[in-house]
DNA sequence: CTTGCAGGATTGTTGAACAATCCTTACGCT
DNA sequence: AGCGTAAGGATTGTTCAACAATCCTGCAAG
């Protein structure tokens, strides 16, 4: 490897080194319970409303109280949980008000990242867009195989990965957190099928817009795609 | 009060009772601590790159190392604090990078929420704009006061409660982060003045664009006003 | 100049203990 | 019976002390 070769190169390998060792360093038993925990949740086993009793989780993740308090923050901030002074902590339950507000904020985030990616279309790699089509490919497979829960993962990995592409660390993190709040809301209704199965082609046709490089026409489709979302939620909200 | 009055009426009214009792039981003594080095890291008095150490702080703010990791966790999610595993926490020094990110997001951010005010027009009473007209007052005393901190803060808090026009929980969380990031780049600013200054008659005439009911044109004033904002920052970045 | 190895300092985690608050139950009153 | 109230138990909030794991510093050896 040449030393005196290109500063800006060598700048940008030395972040990449940095971001990976922030990966590794990710390690603290506080963070592996709240992996557990935050599985849990986004999967259904701990449905809103329900409380996560102190003693109990201690026993059953095998740390302190102190370290498992200190995984219940790092949720809370995420939006996983909710804490009740000297009540405890709770799964949220989330109702028609938050999925306005959520969807308002991904329409806000998404169409505006897609429609910026024009304005810096040539420095973008056609790779960056892999991800991407590996997850409407995944929600293709799974749909296939019935298994709809999955289908809302691969989903929700398509528009996290379509945030990604505006390079901004502070969007993903929203970003996640938004997503993990709308998966709180996905239990409450009992259909998933109906839910998840019309956005798997829609995901595609917005893949293969931003592949085309029709920004703008896939911004607008986008929009249409998230208000159609929001309204399905609303609807199966209403209808219990 | 009539009891079989407006129904939604009295559900907002439910709504901000549940607001008050939240903020009122808002008060553990983790938060209290988080508080006070909230203060004392926007004010500058901890500069970006100090680290804080537990038994140190745990001294001074009269806590247990527990609560006062508790606090860290808190600061951390808003921003103003990185943990480095087994190395501690420290005020993070946020570059060049972190500014064009961070202005990214609050005109997306800010701009959508002043052109969506004109959806929503008929509903807003005139009375929500008084603490933008207060905040612009105020700024204009710190100014005359020589005072160019309080101008900072001032207008700050003219954003903040711009974003709350929207009448939207996780906006203003994500607004709040937001700024107070930006303040942790205004202290390796050694201007103040120049930094604030040129902003005070800028938030006036935006809150009198608001008050017209011109929101098109605030929004645009708005985004050429972000833009202009990001590379004053920058500048003085570039000139140490 | 780099490498490897003590030693000390700091953080990560645990367990126990006590105070504060909430929930439940039972009691007494109208 | 219905309702306010008080005692009791259970849970959370907070502190403390201790130990394990890791990092930083300085120094010696190659």
């Amino acid at each position: 490897m040449s030393t005196g070769g290109g500063e800006t190169e060598r700048q940008a390998w030395l972040r990449t080194v940095a971001a990976d060792v922030a990966r590794l360093d990710r390690s603290s038993s506080a963070e592996r319970a709240a992996d557990i925990l935050r599985r849990s949740i986004t999967e259904g086993a701990l449905p809103p409303g329900a409380q996560l009793s102190e003693v109990e989780l201690t026993e059953v993740l095998e740390v302190s109280r102190n370290t498992l308090r200190e995984a219940f923050r790092l949720l809370t901030h995420e939006g996983l949980l909710v804490y009740k002074l000297h009540r405890g902590v709770f799964v949220p339950e989330l109702d028609e008000h938050d999925v306005v507000d959520l969807y308002r904020l991904r329409r806000v985030l998404e169409v505006d990242v897609v429609r910026g990616l024009a304005d810096r279309d040539p420095e973008l790699p056609a790779s960056r867009l892999e991800p991407l089509q590996d997850d409407v490919e995944a929600a293709e497979a799974a749909a296939r195989a019935d298994r709809w829960p999955a289908v809302g993962t691969a989903n929700m990995r398509f528009h996290q990965h379509l945030i990604g592409l505006a390079d901004s660390s502070r969007m993903d993190a929203m970003t996640g957190r938004l997503l993990a709040e709308l998966r709180l809301l996905f239990h409450v209704i009992a259909t998933p099928r109906e839910l998840h199965e019309p956005y798997i082609e829609r995901n595609r046709a917005l893949f293969e817009l931003l592949e085309a490089r029709k920004y703008d026409e896939a911004a607008t489709d986008l929009y249409e795609y998230l208000l159609h979302s929001e309204q399905a939620i609303l609807a199966a909200f209403r209808a219990r």
